[in-house]
DNA sequence: GATGAATGAGATTTCATTCAT
DNA sequence: TATGAATGAAATCTCATTCAT
């Protein structure tokens, strides 16, 4: 019985544990915070937090898969059907770029945490490899595009180039999470697209 | 009773175990890491292991200072004094990729750790900004001294491409210690340099 | 609202709790066993069983009350008025080993979890001492009998011998439950009679 | 260094751990005993404990060896080259049920505790069954050589005669351990040695 | 200086029981 | 009457660090 209602209550309350333990995963690490602090900041009860999430790490994970599930459909539906390669590698770009300026240096965080705890963690390590070839192939695709319409460079390897943009993104994800510094990633973005696009010399 | 002996006998025994740490935090993670498993790799025993770190957080310094150390002059050393900065950012890149096809993917592992420990690590944190700061100042002075000789685009902001050139590096290591993926560095170095002082269309 | 029904009805719930019990106690032991476990292989719910049972422990009393319920009138139906002594213990004998061949080592071995529980469960204790002194006097009457109508040496004391067959049938079923061996009780059966009845050496 | 020395001492600690334990596990049980009570009992440390054995199934196991080592070579050592079967069977009676008058209601519990976990826990599993075919083994030699030579009948089976003398003798103490009646295993004994020897019936 | 046994605070996890619906 | 989500005390086990030898 009471089917609807408790479904959409279970919901909240699994959310309310993620928040929880994204906050503290965050800010303390994952490993400096204990099932108790997040039993604190949850406002629930230890064997409720147990009775969502069988671990610690099942916890970690389920936090991995709301992250994926957040950012899944950003930059899939950034571009119109008749744009340039050039055009979607810029929106792309953009897209990726511009959402950093919303995300916050907690997120950020995290998702070092699951790039650090990957090589340790089977599921963990899954969630992120899927994710990575996903985006590694959505990339690659535009600009072999690009190559064969001759809008890149004939010498241009797309699946190498794809790597080095989605490492591009990585390591100022990586430096923004671990510094203090202030990033202005509006600015940012424009150079990175001149430098993608033209290089550093003048034409 | 000679003291040169004893420096060096001390100085052997600090290496055996900073080698034993940077095999085990490398592998297992900082925190998967116990110091029984310390004592065990290194052959000594707990107390001297205590004898020569505080601990087991300044053993973790002590290893990121040992790293900072080793890869201090690799730079710094690559250029003679008439190149032109685009030569010199070549040639940068160049060492600093260059150096990842040796590097393993232990050290990459470890930075990582070391990444990740700082924001709650203050020791760990000031190298980690010192030798951040060191580097992106290095890297935009040759973009600053190409930009006022006329050799890169008015429009390039020294600060910023600095910033993404060592994201660059910074995530191509994230992502090559977080993934089985075989990295081609050799290509790869070509095709950021090309990326770097061309972008992607065709002149 | 009919009372008939309503009773048969939690009759037959109570007997699905303690069956379910039965099967986990027996195969996983009282303290492996959860209330989660009954509560699933019962196919009800946590509060139903909370709702017959009052604790786990009143869960297992009530077990140990079916099981010697079930066995009462076994013993005692087996023999004809008129039967000598040594006719009623072969009788005995027979029955009680005869009913192993049917027993399941669970039944054995869930009588095993009382009798480890007897010590520090009070009413588990009653109970079984109850039922163990019935059987003794049962048994001892019968061996008295026997001495005194010449059937049996004088110098037999019914009250040790009787508790030396009650020994033999309980370690049988505690070897039974607590080894994998096959046991052939039927030829079992017929040794213990000769050797009761005649001794090992040839007459 | 410091070797001999310690040698002692730590099998003293681990005497002790296990002392404690013996005495815990026995009149509380297995279950209903925490680490926390032997850390208590032991007067040493939960660090100590859990340097001496891995996990509390460990203390456990180690707890059943060191039982099955005091009594091993009771039986063995019980009779002369020259003793007919007969003679080697009463004695070997003697010397067990002989044994119990010795043995505490304690160790009886603790073996009744090493049964019931049996299925349940591999290694105790296996030495169980080891000391029971060892047992088993050696009764049924002896009876088997008694039937060769004539001084048992024909029809005797030695392996089930065996285990039924095994059976007697863990059925006392199965009862023993578990009642509060006190045994009189003296005239006990003689009563078996009867009724195995000559049977209840006059000759 | 060198050793390694001892420590105990603190971590994760379980589970019998309750009670609002 | 029936339910099952919530609870929290208590269990097992770990591990960085100390210190007597």
């Amino acid at each position: 019985m009471a089917p609807r209602v408790t479904q959409e209550y279970k919901r909240e309350v699994r959310e309310r544990i993620l928040s929880a333990a994204e906050k503290l995963f965050s800010s303390k690490g994952y490993y400096d915070t204990s099932m108790d602090e997040v039993v604190a900041e949850s406002g629930l009860s230890k064997g409720t937090i147990y009775l969502y999430f069988r671990s610690k790490e099942d916890l970690f994970v389920g936090l991995q898969d709301r992250q994926l599930k957040e950012s899944v459909t950003v930059l899939e539906s950034a571009f119109a059907p008749g744009d340039s390669a050039r055009t979607k590698l810029e929106k792309v770009i953009g897209t990726a770029f511009g959402s950093m300026v919303n995300a916050s240096r907690r997120s950020c965080r995290i998702s070092l945490e699951f790039n650090v705890a990957a090589p340790r963690m089977k599921s963990v390590q899954r969630r992120r490899d899927e994710r990575f070839m996903a985006l590694h192939g959505f990339l690659a695709e535009i600009i072999k595009e690009g190559v064969e319409k001759g809008e890149f460079r004939r010498d241009v390897d797309p699946n190498q180039t794809a790597l080095i943009l989605m490492a591009m993104a990585d390591g100022l994800s990586l430096d923004w999470a671990t510094t203090n510094l202030d990033f202005d990633w509006k600015t940012l973005t424009e150079q990175v697209k001149k430098m993608v696009m033209e290089g550093l010399p003048p034409r």
